[in-house]
DNA sequence: ATGTATGCAAAGAGTTTGCAAATGT
DNA sequence: ACATTTGCAAACTCTTTGCATACAT
């Protein structure tokens, strides 16, 4: 099992929309900034707010629809944790699964390697092939409460 | 790794409403039976269809509440698939994951205990105990497509 | 110059809630 | 009798979308 996470370049995200010939405009480098540089999973509304900071013409339609236009090209991943509304994290081409701590909601990322064969294994039993899988550790820090 | 369901009785899910002290009313008789009786993982639209033939009073707020009170109880479960809407099943007491057919939205219960076990020990590593957790595999029959 | 992206307001899906009337115990 | 539950409509949260304007290329 392994734990952390790798910090993209601001670039990288930037390059995706360049390459599918799409704008690099103000408001998406602000907010395109924002989630690279976060090294967390911020939903619309948190990169809304830390975006107009920067720049408060910035709407949340344009979170939106920059998220959209970045998961559709892999860019980014949207996960939906229990209940809450989408929370969106550069995708770093390696796939990992998440711990989210009850208390303060923060998402600590971790990937096993015996999990995803064991879920191939389970799928293949089931006559399945896997499409995409979500595993999600909902926990409290040892030693507290 | 096992798969399958066993049928809870239709009383089990009422038993818990009385023990509680609370009423059981003509529409969640309708509601409770259809939940226990269907064996499947029905949105609260559905049961509200379902129920509605039995008893056209019934409404959707009421399939809402019913759930929101047999859940606060542990004794149905709510699950929020990938981007649709919540579905409900009844408890049956061992904790299972789910595989979802992509084509047709059908929901195949499992569980592993590698799996589970895995799971600790990753949340123990990572100093966190576990309080729920979800693993959802989205796949398509093998040899279709 | 041209098509893409934006902000805004409105609409949409899913779910919850306030209230007065109905009903289970 | 009396608290609980109901149906209805309205409110709410999250997200998407239509449209006229602004902007990147």
């Amino acid at each position: 099992m392994s734990a952390g996470r790798e910090q993209g370049g601001t670039g990288d995200l930037e390059a995706v929309l360049k390459e599918a010939g799409l704008r690099i405009t103000r408001q998406r480098r602000v907010i395109l900034a924002i989630l690279a540089g976060g090294g967390d999973h911020p939903d619309a509304l948190a990169l809304f707010r830390r975006a107009s900071r920067q720049d408060p013409s910035i709407s949340l339609s344009t979170v939106y629809r920059t998220m959209k236009v970045l998961e559709e090209r892999g860019a980014i991943q949207r996960h939906t944790f229990e209940g809450g509304p989408a929370r969106f994290e550069p995708a770093d081409g390696v796939h990992h699964d998440h711990l989210i701590d009850l208390e303060t909601g923060k998402v600590i990322e971790f990937r096993s390697e015996r999990i995803e064969r064991l879920q191939e294994e389970i799928a293949a039993e089931l006559g399945y092939e896997i499409v995409s899988h979500r595993l999600e550790l909902y926990g409290r820090r040892r030693g507290e409460d």
